[in-house]
DNA sequence: GCTTGACCTTCCAGTAACTGGAATGTTTAT
DNA sequence: ATAAACATTCCAGTTACTGGAAGGTCAAGC
């Protein structure tokens, strides 16, 4: 009826649970909206997008730190595309890092697996390879 | 110069800092040791071992609760080989899922970065992007 | 007018696996 | 005697939420 809409609708529309607005809105992600003559949450249109823009950077392992500076980017005319790209480059490194050492657990567990029988008997390399003395 | 250790030199011997050990007995990972009239920990070397065990389980992103279920099969000479090879290849699997997880995020975001002038200029696909009304 | 259900509110607790720090006690060495 | 280097417990903070309790509000149906 209104412009303003009620968390429950900003959350179906942005993909943001209610709850999680809350949240966002408590550790200041997102500004504290106007409130209604009964303390229900009214929010603007605006609102939707900005926390579409938040699920989406979320969703790609952007930090609520880092989203919050790509939040004051976004709603900054005057920014440089290069501040924007450089976080995304960042954020590609340390995924790039972690994906390197998943793939490292990956092929150890595998070599350890490989080398178990994987019977009813108890020998097992993984458990001795795991208690094996110190090599660091 | 007993046959028992410190909770420091277990710590040393171990790779697994005080308290850290501290915090896996709170949580029952590993059992409370004996204690010395002053109240200090008193470890066997038995101990070192254990947490060793503990310590390369971590490392290879067991959770606690699965390193308390590999740590009980150690422990037992009946286990089954196969038993542990399953929780192996668990772990294999749950990391592969976060690899490909990661795997996706990075391309997305090399795609934006690649699309993104990266000058003075403030147009930027990155942020356009995230914006963008739903899909999903 | 009353009830039912779907909203909304706040606040507290729990998740995973530690880590840091405060306040205090003990041991060892100089 | 005193200082460094240990040890103890307990509380709080980290990350990003999620669940639940206790209660207020609102619209619809009877």
């Amino acid at each position: 009826m209104s412009d303003t809409l009620s968390i429950g609708q900003v959350a179906d529309a942005s993909g943001v649970s209610a709850k999680t607005i809350r949240y966002y809105e408590s550790v200041g992600l997102v500004p504290e909206p106007a409130r209604a003559p009964n303390g229900y949450r009214r929010y603007a249109e605006r609102s939707v997008e900005e926390l579409r823009f938040v699920h989406r950077a979320r969703g790609l392992g952007f930090s609520i730190k880092d989203v919050a500076s790509l939040l004051a980017l976004w709603r900054d005319d005057a920014r440089h595309s290069a501040t924007v790209k450089d976080l995304a480059l960042r954020q590609v490194a340390t995924v790039e890092r972690k994906i390197e050492e998943l793939q490292s657990i990956r092929s150890t567990l595998l070599e350890l697996a490989d080398k178990c029988h994987g019977d009813h008997r108890p020998d097992c390399p993984i458990l001795d390879r795991l208690s094996e003395p110190a090599e660091d």
